[in-house]
DNA sequence: AGCACGCCGACT
DNA sequence: GTCGGCGTGCTC
């Protein structure tokens, strides 16, 4: 019998292709072995899941042989590419795809090279390209509508992200090289060879620190943790710790049990918290026994990261949601971070959730794993009701002298605007940031809605500017003289002379975005130096520059979205104002108001840090919402009851399992038959008509249009896992029948509902 | 997703 | 007459 092996290659099909091993090289080919296989008129490189001797399967498929395996030994260790398998099973995610998350692009793109050579498991010599070419946007503009396809999608990237290296956008627009190109030649870019940039985290070494003392609940915490470590078998824990109670030494403490007992150990941290002085804390601890993860990473940084793990030479390694498949040798501890947070699940492609996958990987490796939050979410709540997960409590701060802000709420329907008359800068809040800046500290104003204003309306017919492509209204924002720009998709263009719609020259700009808000704070507070920090100013670094300069206190306001809520370190701000609290509250989402209420928790946290007592200004049109009733007493157990009770009532998690299907077409009523179907199929199902399974829709999205293509959604729900697994691989495989155009995606436990 | 094969428009 | 547009069908 001939000896076959289970590859997955790198294409988004379900299943593993089936090769035949040569016997020169079946030594080498093991589970997790990369191996060069021909693929149609391809050759790609593909990870061996499994090898069997078996008879050659029946029927017209004909089995090719793999060409090369390219390492002695396979690349991921058994855990971890068992694991992946599981993921994928559980995402209905194509297997290859899932692999593809794991290994570095390093790891998985050398065909070319093995091509030329041609030999079987040859050494592969990376090329290590001293310099780089980038592409960057000039401040030229381009002739309305002269620029079509990619060139314009590769402008808007570059202009809403700043510059790019070429083979960046290669990998997401096959002909970026002639796109930019293009762009050059109208000067509307410029590419420049450039060193690529170096991993800021390797470059500095951290002074060693001493563990300090724990206080009572941390101590009691990171000894259950230890107590758990030594049991050696998988243990999860929910740690419950209010902002600044010193999770991050429990962690730490975690950790170094961990290593003790010569095991390894993950640390996911939001993706915008995986800042240097968080690196440099466990830097400080761990010294250069520490691999950090993450996307600015250069190719040769990360594989040499990964090997370095994957050689046990470095045990703990550090990231953001892709840390997840780090290759930690022996793993005994995973710690999560900020659990709740919104950034650990991915939205495209395998649409996994990092914390949730956590608690699997810990699972199957037999690990423990931490989750810590101040503000968990539904789902961490829900497993420790349900006793799944054990919770760990760290009720205070642990600067003792620090005290909680206090939270004050103005209702913006009653309370008047102040000097700037912009109702969303109240007298109160106006005066608050004046007693604030005479005391020589610091404010952070939040608004979540970035630009200069949300939307451009037109006074004679009423209609709002929308994107040509999307349902979406566009924002104008002040930069380069003025553009609207989607911020759902890349367009970007000037703001039209007269309404689109009626041709009326009566357009007016609408709302308040954080652009129009520094510029009207900068304007009424002259003395004051302002800044602002969000996507548009900050791309990646430099967020970190602003931050820095608001430690040092060369800002006294900072204005911003999501980006200056979370864990920063800010001592010397004693004041934040939440501009529009209702905004972050009213979105059409079963987890609005869970949202709502962690952005405030955490925006609040940034008030008073340390020996200076911080206050909070929340203004809202809907004072009595509790999710702001709850974040004003700080009581984040009262929410999470209150908010568990109204989850039970509507049936939504952590009460019931959800799969969201979405489907999209360039037609509408293509879009709308594709999910009839698919509904329909979903209804006719056992499970459904046995109402173990509900299925909800077909509906149009809350973004019906999107990237010029019509979007539906249908949604189903159910108690029980296995009841909606069985649906859902109902619904995936009608998927296959559909009209081409369709694209149905299916999006276990959904966070996103959009 | 790629990539090839295949069938209809504007250029040397 | 050919280069090239993208429709559809398959990849062990």
């Amino acid at each position: 019998m001939p000896l076959l092996a289970d590859v997955a290659v790198p294409v988004p099909l379900s299943r593993a292709f089936t090769y035949e091993v040569p016997a020169a090289i079946a030594a080498q080919v093991k589970p997790g072995s990369r191996v060069v296989c021909g693929f149609g008129s391809r050759r790609l490189v593909g990870v061996v899941l499994g090898v069997t001797e078996r008879p050659l399967p029946g029927g017209s498929i004909k089995i090719k042989p793999i060409t090369a395996v390219i390492d002695p030994e396979p690349v991921l260790p058994e855990e971890l590419l068992s694991f992946l398998v599981q993921l994928g099973l559980y995402y209905f995610a194509p297997i290859g795809e899932v692999l593809r998350l794991a290994l570095p692009a390093m790891e998985r793109e050398q065909v070319r090279a093995l091509g030329k050579q041609g030999a079987l498991g040859g050494d592969v010599k990376q090329v290590g390209g001293r310099k780089v070419a980038f592409a960057r946007p000039t401040d030229a503009l381009e002739a309305a509508g002269s620029l079509r396809g990619q060139a314009a999608a590769i402008l808007g990237l570059l202009r809403a992200s700043g510059e790019q290296p070429l083979a960046r956008l290669e990998e997401r627009f096959g002909n970026a090289r002639n796109a930019v190109k293009r762009l050059a030649a109208l000067g509307l870019a410029v590419i420049e060879m450039r060193e690529p940039p170096r991993d800021p985290f390797f470059a500095v070494t951290e002074k060693r620190d001493m563990p300090p003392e724990l206080n009572e609940a941390q101590a009691r915490a990171a000894g259950r943790i230890e107590a758990a470590l030594n049991e050696g078998s998988h243990r999860a824990f929910l740690l419950f710790g209010v902002t600044g109670s010193g999770k991050t030494e429990v962690y730490l403490r975690a950790i170094a049990a961990c290593l003790a007992k010569g095991r390894g150990a993950l640390v996911m941290v939001p993706e915008i918290a995986l800042t240097p002085q968080v690196v440099a804390r466990f830097r400080a601890r761990f010294g250069d026994d520490l691999a950090v993860v993450h996307s600015g990473l250069a190719d040769a940084d990360r594989h040499a990261m990964w090997t370095r793990l994957r050689r046990g030479e470095v045990r703990v390694a550090i990231g953001a949601r892709s840390a997840l498949f780090a290759p930690v040798p022996n793993l005994g501890l995973i710690l999560v971070d900020e659990e709740h947070d919104g950034s650990f699940k991915q939205e495209e492609g395998v649409r996994y959730h990092a914390r949730d996958m956590a608690l699997l990987r810990g699972f199957r490796a037999g690990a423990v794993v931490v989750l810590g939050s101040a503000t968990p979410s539904m789902e961490s709540v829900g497993l420790a009701r349900k006793g799944k997960i054990e919770e760990l409590d760290l009720p205070d701060r642990a600067v003792v002298v620090a005290t909680l802000p206090k939270v004050t709420i103005i209702d913006i329907k009653r309370i008047g605007a102040g000097p700037t008359g912009n109702k969303l800068i109240s007298l109160p809040l106006h005066r608050a940031i004046d007693e604030t800046l005479a005391k020589g500290e610091q404010t952070i104003l939040f608004l979540n809605r970035r630009g200069f204003a949300p939307s451009v309306v037109c006074d004679a017919c009423g209609a709002v500017e929308t994107c040509r492509d999307c349902s979406v209204a566009l924002t104008y924002h002040r930069a380069r003289g003025g553009r609207l720009r989607c911020h759902y998709c890349d367009y970007e263009g000037p703001l039209p002379p007269v309404c689109t719609g009626c041709k009326a020259a009566a357009l007016t700009l609408e709302g308040l975005g954080t652009e129009k808000l520094e510029a009207t704070i900068a304007e009424a507070f002259p003395r004051a130096r302002v800044a602002r920090l969000d996507r548009d100013v900050a791309g990646g670094e430099k967020s970190e520059v602003i931050l820095e300069r608001m430690r040092g206190g060369e800002i006294d306001i900072l204005v911003g979205t999501q980006m200056v809520a979370k864990g920063h370190d800010l001592p010397m701000v004693t004041l934040v104002g939440v501009v529009n609290a209702d905004a972050s509250l009213s979105l059409p989402d079963f987890r609005a108001a869970e949202r709502g209420f962690q952005l405030l928790v955490q925006v609040a946290g940034r008030a008073g840090r340390h020996d200076r007592p911080g206050r909070v200004l929340i203004q809202t049109r809907a004072p009595e919402h509790p999710a702001i009733q709850f974040a004003t007493r700080h009581d984040v157990r009262g929410f999470l009851a209150r908010e568990l009770l109204d989850r039970q009532e509507v049936g939504y998690p952590p009460f019931s399992r959800l799969a969201l299907v979405r489907i999209d077409a360039p037609d509408e009523e293509t879009a709308r038959v594709a999910a009839a179907r698919l509904a329909a199929v979903a209804r006719a199902t056992p499970d459904a008509l046995g109402r173990r399974v509900e299925v909800l829709g077909p509906a149009p999205a809350p973004i019906a249009r999107l990237r010029g293509r019509f979007r539906f959604r249908v949604l189903l729900r159910a108690k029980e896992r296995g009841p909606l697994r069985a649906v859902v691989e109902r619904v995936a495989a009608a998927r296959e029948e559909l009209d081409r155009q369709v694209r149905a995606a299916i999006d276990i436990d959904p966070v996103s509902m959009l």
